[in-house]
DNA sequence: TGGCCTATTGTACGATCGTACAAAAAAGCA
DNA sequence: TGCTTTTTTGTACGATCGTACAATAGGCCA
């Protein structure tokens, strides 16, 4: 795997273009053979290749052979590997805040008492729903893979965009069950996570279902609100 | 990583010992020097590794080297890499045995109104305790890196080695559950899976307190098994 | 002592990895 | 048209990968 260990350190950086360039020929009239951005195939390209191995499974060949491009062409438009898995993540950045501000939109005061519920939706439904849209299936995989992954890269990327997304629900689970410990918070929110993960990114239950029972579908997200809410409630009223 | 998918296919497989050779020397005073077991010391290393990387991210090289023993003694003794790996699980066959006997132990019948709780902590506390103890933590956590791992090394594993036992927990919680849909009870089972996994394997709750939570303390198994417990049954009350 | 089997070692092969680099092609602009 | 800049390409380097193989060392019994 190479993984990142030692090899190749202390090299320059390569040159490399974050934009696509100069202006998009913008004809009004454009109904051309509209020449392809091939900076996005390799976006795309990387997105659904790390989402179905990993990081460290995927090799930045493979990558190129996914988009049908030249394997120089990923270095020049995202320089090293570990930079083009970050831009994967800073490219969705906004599914990211959106789920912040829907958790911050929730009404946490004691008078709400379907708080517990509310919150755990607003957490897990743009991800569950996201899991069920064509352009999103992959990243929503993608990112159960990287909070699952082990190695250095992943790991930073959870710190970097997933923390603080991680501060906000427990904040906010604090201020709906007053009284409780937030260690236990804490807790229930690793355990909620490892859940939602599962729905999100599990290939095993059409296995042991002998086939009856598809992944990831979307109706049972009321399901999974109910039964993280219950746990959530008994776990804080001990 | 070089994964799996094609290199060096169809080519012979060495030849290897599966036990430790001869008798080994049983002195009655055995205060010698005790010629050193080098195949538990791979076995042991291989674990240790793949524990902490998984598959992909860990090359034979390495397992060698935190032996200290040659790269050729691994393939003597496993041989091909894979072979390691399942023969990692095959050593600790007696733990998973462990846990299904333990499930099966279970009351599950109608009288008994503690059977949900109690099923779940005969399926999650022999891993929490192992997790805590010295000489099985580097499994627990094997076992958490495999269940995430998409790899086809990993998932062959899962489904050799763990199906049996998600089949047991399913048709017991059916049994103590009854009227509940089974698809309910093994999405159940996923979730319950992925809170067991974030339990055993979270690095993230020290960051996330400020260093003031620890990872994995089995002290937390009763709140564990009261979460999980309280979503099975919301969960299968609708 | 010599023969036999096991254990151990160093080394090498082919494949794949991430990355760099120079040269060619294409596009934009004067 | 020429000139500059951006985009594209083929290729090569050094490192690491899994694995094979021949050679050596060591224990055990006749």
């Amino acid at each position: 795997m190479t993984s990142t260990r030692k090899s190749n350190a202390g090299t320059p950086r390569p040159r490399r273009r974050t934009t696509t360039g100069r202006t998009r020929r913008s004809v009004v009239a454009s109904a051309e053979p509209q020449r392809p951005d091939r900076r996005k195939d390799i976006l795309l390209s990387a997105e659904a290749l790390f989402a179905e191995r990993g990081y460290a499974a995927v090799s930045v060949r493979d990558i190129a052979a996914r988009a049908g491009v030249p394997v120089a062409l990923v270095g020049y438009y995202f320089g090293r590997k570990q930079e083009l898995f970050d831009t994967v993540f800073e490219h969705r950045r906004a599914y990211i805040a959106e789920r912040i501000e829907r958790i911050r939109a929730v009404d946490c005061s004691p008078t709400n008492h379907n708080a517990v519920e509310e919150l755990v939706r607003a957490w897990a439904e743009p991800v569950i729903r996201l899991r069920a849209s064509d352009s999103g299936e992959a990243f929503s995989l993608l990112v159960a893979r990287t909070a699952w992954d082990p190695g250095p890269e992943a790991t930073g990327i959870i710190e970097r965009f997933y923390d603080p997304l991680a501060l906000a629900f427990v904040d906010a689970m604090a201020e709906a069950l007053p009284g409780c410990p937030r260690a236990r918070i804490l807790w229930g929110y690793e355990y909620a996570l490892g859940s939602l993960l599962m729905y999100v990114a599990d290939k095993r239950v059409e296995r042991l279902s002998g086939g009856e029972l598809a992944s990831a579908d979307p109706a049972l997200c009321d399901d999974f609100v109910r039964f993280v809410g219950a746990g959530f409630r008994a776990f804080c009223s001990a």
